[in-house]
DNA sequence: CACTGCGCACTCC
DNA sequence: GGAGTGCGCAGTG
């Protein structure tokens, strides 16, 4: 296992020579590491070839040299095509993102998966020649690397070991072109502490089965010296079935990435570097996401767009400098960018597509209400459907400042905490037809052991049912809620902006107790249900289940960070719940006219109040259990719990 | 001199 | 044309 030091201090270096366009070989590493961390040079190998071995970090060549990857890095730019070819395809195991899932697997396999990433794939037929997920580790490693590269594979004896890639068309696929061979190919990482098939193989035969190793060894062929330069030059065989164990570590990684802040700086003269805290870069990252909230304030109403301060690396890097004088550390323009990109990479920060940086306007970073960030969050709930890259071009669009200003005046209406509610309610609590019974139980009853399952009518029961007109609202509009409580209920009037264009639309609800029906004309405002006030009941749902509690905390907003990550414990999810737990999550909700953004950690109101993309990636939790979580628990529990809550129609 | 930034070429899709 | 890579040169401290 390689030292967590060391791993963020290569994984930075790696990043900081890519960003420089240096080719991050050994020898550039060791002297950056070296230089900045006062590492051994020959101990920054070892940790290097343990991150190989451990997939974080991937060896490569490419152009006849030996260049070094970030994993993370690897697998992020793939999952970007993974959605694409999901988007496009129909999501066969050959695209990338299915490799990708299938590396968690073989990685992890130590909590519930997903059945949107396992299952899709392991009914899949064995894949032609030519098109077998072996290859799609070319795509993993991203398509227009793939014939530029060879992944140097750790096996067993410190031997790379070649897939078969340079001679696919020999071996069956991999889809790798005759080009590949020259100089050029794949030789996969063989995971040297998981269990890979390629590393198992002794064989050079290749069947279906084989098809999904990750690589293959292969006896008798020539073989790349371990983790250093003097591989180069070697025989390369390539095997493009990488992918899996590369995306999984890229996988594990990026969760390491997120859960704790990288980047080592200004430690200098400390021989191996032990001493230096890893404090030291967290303090950076944090340190570099307040001086950009801080410029953003300092900003606002000058170069800020609608509260929106565009900040660039010199301004950051300045205001840094300002304070480092403080500090003993050495802040370069390069180091600052690492940790800048660290940051956005976590959703700390956020790059606008002209480069500028910024507070994120939902997600963990964003201290300061506003508006627009008022407004995104109610986008958020209201485009729930929306896909994300949608959502950040029109965030984009925001920052340059295209949207009308009246958003902002009409966002200031909200009088109501339950108007905030109901708007943060809008999306993610329209309800699901696969919730079933299930017997997950509250946490606090669970810890207490007093409760006892508990069959109460479905939250579908035509009781509780929703109409619901239309899907959405729409995609491109911007909105507003004003309220008003009457003896013929809630009335909504919900006035919409869609390019710049004002509709108002008035959603008179029903009574509690009494179906849900909001009719806005072409759009529909999805409110939940009324639940009997005082209901006693828990809804500790896996699906829609309720249970009894006896706890004081029966309500999900009352429960601590504690009980979240009981609760998902509970549910299956003890990895998550971690999450839940150590998670600092930027909440927003709105209350008496304004939008409060908190970061917290994630008790129960935080967790009523997340968003599906808050769970999906801003817990650092891998894509299938978040979707569980979300769409199993997360949602329901919201749903209910506004149902309960009876204030919204 | 080491480090850094970046224009540009190369390559693939 | 976009994207990834990195050579090679110029600027900086």
């Amino acid at each position: 296992m390689s030292e967590p030091r060391y791993r963020e201090w290569i994984l930075e270096t790696i990043d900081s020579l890519r960003s420089r366009k240096a080719r991050p070989d050994l020898e550039r590493i060791c002297r950056m590491v070296r230089r900045r961390h006062g590492s051994d040079p020959d101990r920054t190998r070892a940790e290097l070839d343990k991150l190989i071995q451990e997939q974080t970090v991937l060896k490569v060549s490419y152009k006849g040299s030996i260049s070094y990857r970030n994993a993370a890095k690897v697998q992020r730019k793939c999952r970007k095509k993974v959605d694409q070819t999901n988007d496009s395809s129909s999501g066969s195991c050959e695209s990338v993102g299915e490799q990708t899932k299938h590396a968690n697997f073989n990685n992890d396999g130590d909590s519930a998966h997903s059945p949107t990433d396992q299952e899709e794939c392991e009914d899949k037929e064995p894949d032609p020649p030519g098109a077998s997920p072996c290859c799609d580790l070319l795509s993993q490693t991203s398509r227009s690397t793939k014939e530029k590269e060879k992944i140097l594979s750790p096996v067993s004896g410190n031997s790379f070991v070649s897939c078969g890639a340079t001679s696919s068309s020999v071996a069956g696929g991999c889809g790798v072109k005759a080009s590949a061979a020259k100089d050029r190919g794949l030789i996969s990482q063989a995971g040297g502490n998981r269990s890979s098939p390629c590393r198992e193989s002794g064989t050079t035969e290749r069947d279906a089965s084989d098809a999904l190793s990750p690589s293959k060894r292969v006896e008798g062929e020539d073989t790349l010296c371990f983790g250093h330069e003097g591989g180069e030059g070697k025989e390369r065989k390539t095997c493009s079935s990488a992918s899996s164990a590369i995306s999984s570590q890229a996988q594990r990684n990026k969760q390491s990435v997120q859960l704790k802040p990288k980047l080592k700086v200004g430690a200098k003269g400390s021989g191996n570097g032990s001493e230096i805290p890893d404090q030291t870069s967290a303090d950076l990252g944090d340190r570099l996401v307040a001086a950009v909230r801080s410029l953003s304030e300092r900003n606002r109403g000058s170069v800020a767009i609608r509260g929106h301060a565009l900040l660039g690396l010199k301004e950051i890097l300045g205001y840094l400098s300002t304070q480092a004088g403080q500090t003993e550390e050495k802040l370069t323009r390069n180091r600052v960018k690492v940790v800048l990109e660290r940051e956005i990479e976590k959703g700390r920060l956020r790059r606008t597509r002209l480069g500028h940086i910024t507070v994120p306007a939902r997600g963990m970073g964003a201290a300061k209400p506003s508006a627009r960030l008022l407004k995104s969050a109610l986008q958020d709930r209201h485009l729930v459907k929306k896909e994300e890259g949608k959502e950040a071009e029109l965030m984009e669009a925001e920052s340059e400042g295209h949207e009308k200003m009246e958003v902002e005046r009409e966002l200031t209406t909200l009088a109501d905490p339950q108007v905030g509610v109901a708007g943060l309610a809008h999306g993610p609590l329209s309800l699901s037809p696969e919730m079933r019974p299930c017997d997950v139980s509250h946490p606090a009853m669970m810890s207490e052991e007093k409760f006892q399952p508990v069959s109460l009518p479905s939250p579908l029961s035509p009781k509780h049912s929703i109409h619901q007109e239309a899907e959405s609202c729409g995609s491109e509009e911007q909105f507003g809620f004003t309220w008003s409580d009457t003896d013929a209920g809630i009335i909504c009037k919900h006035r919409m902006f869609q390019r710049g264009t004002e509709v108002q639309h008035t959603c008179s609800t029903m009574q509690p107790h009494t179906d849900c029906k909001m009719e806005v004309g072409v759009s529909s405002c999805l409110l939940t249900p009324s639940a009997s006030p005082g209901v006693a009941e828990e809804r500790g749902i896996n699906g829609g289940v309720f249970v009894k509690s006896e706890s004081s905390a029966v309500n999900p907003v009352d429960w601590t960070v504690a009980d979240v990550a009981s609760y998902f414990t509970a549910a299956g999810f003890p990895e998550q719940a971690l999450a839940f737990r150590t998670q600092v999550h930027m909440l927003n909700y709105i209350t008496h006219n304004h939008l409060w953004l908190e970061t917290k950690e994630i008790d129960g109101k935080s967790l009523l109040l997340m968003q599906r993309n808050d769970v999906l990636t801003g817990l650092s939790i891998r894509l299938g259990p978040a979707l569980k979580i979300y769409e199993r628990h997360v949602k329901v529990l919201q749903r209910t719990h506004f149902q309960d809550d009876g204030a919204f129609c």
